[in-house]
Parts: C-alpha cells; structure tokens; sequence
DNA sequence: AGCACGCCGACT
DNA sequence: GTCGGCGTGCTC
C-alpha cells in the first residue's frame, strides 16, 4: 500500500503542513509527486485541492482515520506542480523539512498579497446601513462584530479586509452573512506595489565577435533542435558574456519562452540593470533584496500573468513562476552567494538544473574563475564547456608582478604598500591615470583587546569578539548587542585597550602620507551606510573624481572603469589563510578578478601583488590569468583530501540554549551516523566555529562520503529518529550539504 | 479556510 | 427546555 504526502491548497498558516492520503489502486501507477489532486477534506470531506509532495510506503499518522485520494487534476497549471517538485528536490536533498522548502519556492503562500487586495464597502445606502445598525443593536443579544464593523463602514469606506479581520476582531463569518445579505460588498482590489520602469526597448544590434557568435549559435542551434543542456561559458574577464547571454536571451524569447538571469546580489547595481533595460524594454523585471515580500509577489505575479518574460535578480529570482521557462542564466557561477546561508541551505546552481529539467529548459553557466564544482563536470561532459579566451574590444590583458613581501621586509620597508608598488603608483598619477588598491581584510579588524594582557573583549550572548564603531561604542556582529566602549580592561586593569584599525582605514593613511596631492576615495562597510551608498562612491570614482580607489571584494566586482592603469592587491595572502578548504579556490578568484579590473580601457593596464607566498599556486596561477593549471592543481589537492568535488560533505548542526543538551544530542546524533552508514566517515562532534551565538550553543558533526545519496540516507535517517524522539526537545537540527564556510 | 462542537444568554 | 450566535479547535 502506497500513501501520499499532500500540501493543502488553502492559504492558512494551520494549513501549512502535509496531510497523508491513501493512494487507490488505480492510481497507483499515474501519480508522481507533484501532482495536483483533489482530496476529501475535514469533517464534511469536502473536496480541496492539493499537491503531492511526497510518496511513502509506510503510514506516518493512524491508518484507520486515513482517506483516499478522490482524483488526479489533469491540465492543471504546470508551474505550481513544476515548483512544488522543485521543493521537493530541496528538502531532499539540502535537508529541510517540506515547509522550510515550500515557503523558499512559494514566498508568501499568496497569504499577505491576497489581504491586501481585499477591501469591504457597503453595498447600500448609508441609510440604510444606519436602519440595519439600529435593528441589529434592538436585537438583545448584539451581534457586536457586525456592529463594529457596520459603524466602522459608515465612517470609512472601503476598509481592507486584513484590517477588519485583525484590529476590528470581526470573524469571516459575519463579514461572509453580511455580503450574503447583501449589506456589503468584498472587492478584490489588484494593486502593484512597484510601478515599474516604463521603458522601451531599443534593440540596437550589438556586434558580437567570432568568438561571442560561435557560442550563442551553438546554444541557440542546441534550443533550435530540442536538446536542453547545460553549458559553462568559461570566459576572462571583459570578453562579454553578456552579450553571449543577451543574444540567446533574445532567441527564447522570440519563441515565446521566458528567461530567468541570476546574479550575484553585489552585481546588481544600476549599471547591470540598465543593460537589460535597454535591450529589453519593460518585459524585464528586477527583484532585490531590498525589496518587501509583497513587492516581491508582485512581481512573480506579474511573471505568471504573462506580463514579463525576463526575471533578473539573486538566487531567489530562480523561483519566479513563469510558466513556459525556456533558459536559466548564471552569471559569476563561482560566487558563494548561490549557495544559500540559511535552511534549506541549496545551491542555486543545482536547483536550477533541476527546474529547467522539469520545465525543459536551457542552462547557462558563465564566470571568469568557475568553482571547481562547474569545471570537473564540465571536463566530464556533464556541462558542455564553451571558452572564450578573447576580450571582447581586443585588449590585451593586464601584465601581473609579483611583490615578495618577505624580501621588502627584509630591506627595511614595513609599509602596506612596496616600493615597486608607490614606483608605478607616483607614474600613473603623473599621468592622470587611476589606480585601485584592493586590501582582502577578512577576520583583520576592528576587535577590541587589551594590549598588557591579551584580553578580548566578548560579546555575552555569542563566542566572538565586539567590534568598536563610531560614536564610542562596542558592537556584536552577530546579535546586535551593543555596550559602551571601556576605558581600562575588565581583566587587568590596565588602559592599553584598544582596537586595531579597520585595513583600509590604515591604508588610506599611509596612501595619503606618500602622496598628498592624491585624491583618495575608501570604500568599506563605513563608507558606504546610505542606500545608494556604493553607488555614489563608484560613479564619483568612474567620473575620475578621485584618483585612488581603496577597498574590499566590493570594488573587484561588476565595475568597468576605463581609466585604471594599476590594480595594486596589498596582501594577497589574507584568503589564503582561512581555514577551509575553499581558500585556494576564493583567493584566485579574487585575484583573478581584481587583476582583471587592470586595463579594460585602451591603455593597459598592470596589477601588483603583494605577497608573503609568492610561489603559492593560486597567486602564481591567477598572476598568470592561468584558469586550467590552477584548476589542475586544485583538483589534485581536493582529491587527495576528498573534499567536494571529488566528495561530498555533509554538516550537521545541533543547537540548544542549554549546552548540556547540544552536547548529548551531538553524541547521540553522531552515534547514529556510525550506525546508520558505517563506511560515511564522521568528524566530531565538536564546537561550531561560532560556538555559541546568541545564548544558543552549538555543536557540528561533518560527514564525508563521495556518493552524495548515502549522505542523503543518513540525513533521512536523522529526520526520523528526530521525529519521535522525545528527549533533547530543547535542540534543534540543521544540515548543510558541501557547505561553503565552517559551520 | 470551513466546519462541528460546546458554551452562553434570551425567549417560547 | 431550546434556539441562535459566537469562540475554539481540528482537519490526514
């Protein structure tokens, strides 16, 4: 006997859970997950509808109070069932349960954009409403919400319904007799909250080169005949994959397809929009973070309304409901944002070759410096690889040193900044030339620590350091606790205490001590506090407002400017340093990239790299804008150590207020793993990185299989023991699979 | 969301 | 007593 998991096609928080149904034998064979079907629903066994989320051989609630399944709808629309297997695919294989999955596929279950879009008027006279008022208060018993609402209406009309319901405590059911008898009316009222950019499109033939054309007529050639792959375009830096993607983009669309475009969220700036604005017209729609969840839906309604054909946004844009989906598109493959840092923790990436298997659809993957993830499968001929080792205007690419940063030491300079590096610095302002000085801080800055004694000062709530900030406070980045800033240390009592400078801050410093006739711009986290913040900075800097630009990753990314000549990189090594296994692979490409930010105007351009390794691979290879040895070497070293690629890890991480209960869980969780699949190798458990953060401790166990549907099993096995375990109730459980940073 | 059940005051 | 309205809780 099969039974069925269903989700409920009613939009009500008690509702959003799964309820199990038989499946009758003459279904058996027809039904997949997915499918719409029409069940019998509470007492009346009223017929609803739903989706089949999953399909077990074992009941999981009493058999006896089950029902059957009354029937498939067929022709039902294919994106909801498209998306709901969608979830499916993440709850399986990221581990969440099916809710934490469905509300990532289908942000607000239609809830918050429905109430706002029904209002209450009356349907009649005001007089009469005032005879009705005083007819219902003669009554002895008053039917108060009526009442309520009633003298409300004669004040103000129309009242939205989330206000009735809410603050004026009026049932649905009075709201539901009064429209019966005809005193009000409910109006669906449609409102978009965004009112777009109204644009035209002016769709001016942009030239591609031979390389750029051989590309898109491949893919477009694959479309033309049926066949759905997954290609990587592997292309340097300024050799216009965009304009690959915009060609293909403009081919699906004239078949009536849609198009989904992922960036990375630090890409999406006024720049890579206005691209696709003016290509595109306003058959584009943008989705930001910054964005509420209503003006979110609005947009994906828009998207099933048949009103857009182009979604371009962050990983999230990927669940935008168009329901003829014909290409996925993701831009900078490689950046960790595609992975998704709370539960369900999926990779866009994978999620996405999934959706366009369901929809049949294309994908396309595109970056200068691809995760080892994208390249060994495409070496494998999993993807299709397409590389494009021109720049697009045919400049050359920037000329890389090396600085060993031991040997200037050893000659006497302490300074951030080399001499080779202040040489070609002086040369390019005498030139009128800009120059970008790129400083990887992670981890560096800002902590507070008492100098006599080592003392650092910690947050209460979380195991990490506080951070000064302005105004003479100190500050948890994790919690938000904040606390005014000590004069003397609360360990020893001396008032050597203090913090260490922000990296750029510093930098800044020095650039304007060695030239003081430069003019400087720093971008970092205070720089940049309004909203448009970055933007400002960028585009003073693009309008050579200022001759040096200082700053983290931020400045590497999106950003063309033609005028820098020198690209300097004051610590290469700082990334390399991290301890995971993923450091080799996120220094060259922050490299990579910086250096490509070097002569993407007709002048050349040069990049220097400061360096305590210089003969370390990844610094060497990315001097060399040599992707494949880098690769090379990489894959060797994560084969050797199996780390994934070549295998796959799962972490798991228990959670409790009471460390007493993280700490048993941990073990009896990790025991379980040993038993379950004795041949996954399993680590720990031990403290998490962040080993308690906001007053919530936490213990992690990594497992380590190469066949990622073991790691699976495992997983599946812990979602059930947790299920009826009745003690530890006060721990809770996530998983993440190959994950991106130290739990 | 929608339906039953149980509670409570009012009215035959 | 019982009728009708409202609050509460449950639905595989």
């Amino acid at each position: 006997m099969l039974f069925a998991d269903v989700i409920i096609d009613i939009s009500h928080e008690r509702l959003d859970k799964t309820f199990q149904y038989i499946i009758p034998d003459q279904l058996v064979n027809e039904l997949t997950v997915g499918m719409q079907v029409v069940i019998p629903f509470g007492k009346g066994d009223r017929a609803i509808t739903g989706y089949v989320v999953d399909i077990t051989d074992e009941p999981a609630y009493d058999i006896d109070k089950l029902k059957p399944i009354a029937r498939i709808v067929k022709d039902s629309l294919p994106i909801e069932s498209q998306l709901i297997s969608l979830a499916y695919f993440i709850k399986r294989n990221y581990g969440s349960t099916m809710n934490q999955a469905l509300k990532t596929v289908i942000p607000i279950r239609r809830r918050e954009a429905e109430k706002q879009k029904k209002e209450i008027s009356l349907n009649i006279s005001k007089e009469a409403a005032r005879t009705e008022l005083t007819e219902l208060m003669a009554r002895k018993n008053h039917a108060i919400g009526k009442e309520r609402l009633l003298k409300e209406l004669l004040e103000v009309e129309p009242l939205d319904w989330e206000l009735v319901t809410k603050k004026l405590q009026v049932s649905s059911a009075h709201i539901r007799d009064l429209e019966a008898k005809g005193i009000i009316r409910i109006e669906k009222v449609r409102t978009y909250r965004n009112p777009h950019i109204n644009r035209e499109a002016s769709p001016k033939q942009i030239l591609l080169n031979e390389e750029q054309e051989a590309a898109a007529e491949g893919i477009k050639a694959d479309i033309d005949t049926g066949r759905n792959y997954t290609y990587l375009i592997h292309g340097v830096t300024g050799s216009g994959k965009t304009e690959v993607y915009m060609d293909v983009m403009d081919h699906v669309i004239s078949m009536g397809q849609q198009v989904i475009v992922l960036i990375p969220e630090i890409a999406l700036t006024y720049q890579t929009v206005m691209r696709f604005y003016t290509r595109f017209g306003d058959r584009v729609s943008i989705l930001n973070s910054r964005m509420s969840l209503g003006e979110r839906f609005d947009q994906f309604e828009r998207a099933k309304s048949g009103e857009i054909s182009i979604m371009v946004g962050p990983r999230s844009a990927l669940f935008t409901p168009f329901s003829n989906l014909g290409l996925i598109i993701i831009d900078e493959e490689h950046e960790p944002t595609y992975k998704s840092e709370v539960v369900p923790r999926y990779h866009a990436r994978e999620t996405a070759i999934y959706r366009a298997k369901l929809a049949g659809a294309t994908v396309i993957l595109g970056s200068a410096t691809p995760s080892l993830e994208a390249y060994s499968r495409a070496i494998s001929g999993e993807y299709k690889l397409i590389q494009l080792h021109k720049r697009a205007m045919g400049q050359d690419m920037a000329q890389c040193e090396i600085v060993d940063l031991r040997q200037e030491l050893a000659s006497g300079n302490r300074s951030m900044i080399s001499k080779r590096l202040r040489e070609l610095m002086a040369d390019r302002l005498s030139k009128h030339q800009q120059i970008m000085l790129f400083l990887n801080r992670r981890g560096l800055m800002g902590f507070v620590s008492c100098r006599a004694c080592g003392h650092v000062l910690k947050c209460p709530h979380c195991d990490v350091a506080l951070h000064l900030h302005s105004g003479g406070v100190m500050k948890c980045h994790y919690c938000g606790y904040t606390t005014k800033a000590m004069k003397t240390c609360p360990s020893c009592g001396s008032k050597y205490i203090g913090s260490f400078k922000a990296g750029t801050q510093r930098l800044e410093e020095i650039v304007k001590e060695l030239f003081p006739e430069a003019r400087v711009l720093r971008m970092d986290a205070d720089t940049t506090k309004g909203k448009d913040g970055h933007e400002e900075i960028l585009s003073a800097f693009a309008a050579h407002e200022a001759d040096v630009l200082i700053g983290t990753q931020m400045i590497v990314k999106g950003h063309d400017f033609a005028n820098v000549t020198l690209v300097g990189i004051i610590a290469a090594d700082i990334s390399l340093n991290e301890s995971d296994y993923h450091s080799g692979e996120r220094t060259f490409q922050l490299l990579t990239q910086a250096v490509g930010r070097a002569g993407r105007g007709l002048t050349p351009g040069v990049a220097v790299i400061q360096t305590y390794q210089p003969d370390n691979y990844a610094v060497v290879t990315s001097a060399n804008q040599d992707y494949d040895s880098f690769f090379k070497q990489e894959f060797a070293y994560r084969k050797l150590l199996s780390y994934p690629p070549c295998s796959h890890i799962l972490g798991i991480q228990v959670n409790s207020p009471n460390q007493k209960d993280a700490y048993a869980q941990a073990d009896i969780l990790a025991k379980l793993c040993k038993d379950t699949d004795p041949e996954v190798v399993c680590m720990g458990p031990e403290d998490a990185y962040v080993g308690k953060m906001m007053d919530v401790y936490r213990r992690v166990i990594y497992l380590k299989h190469n066949d990622y549907n073991r790691l699976v099993r495992v997983k599946d096995a812990i979602d059930k023991f947790l299920l009826d375990q009745k003690q530890y109730r006060s721990t809770t459980t996530w998983f993440d699979f190959d994950p991106i940073r130290t739990l």
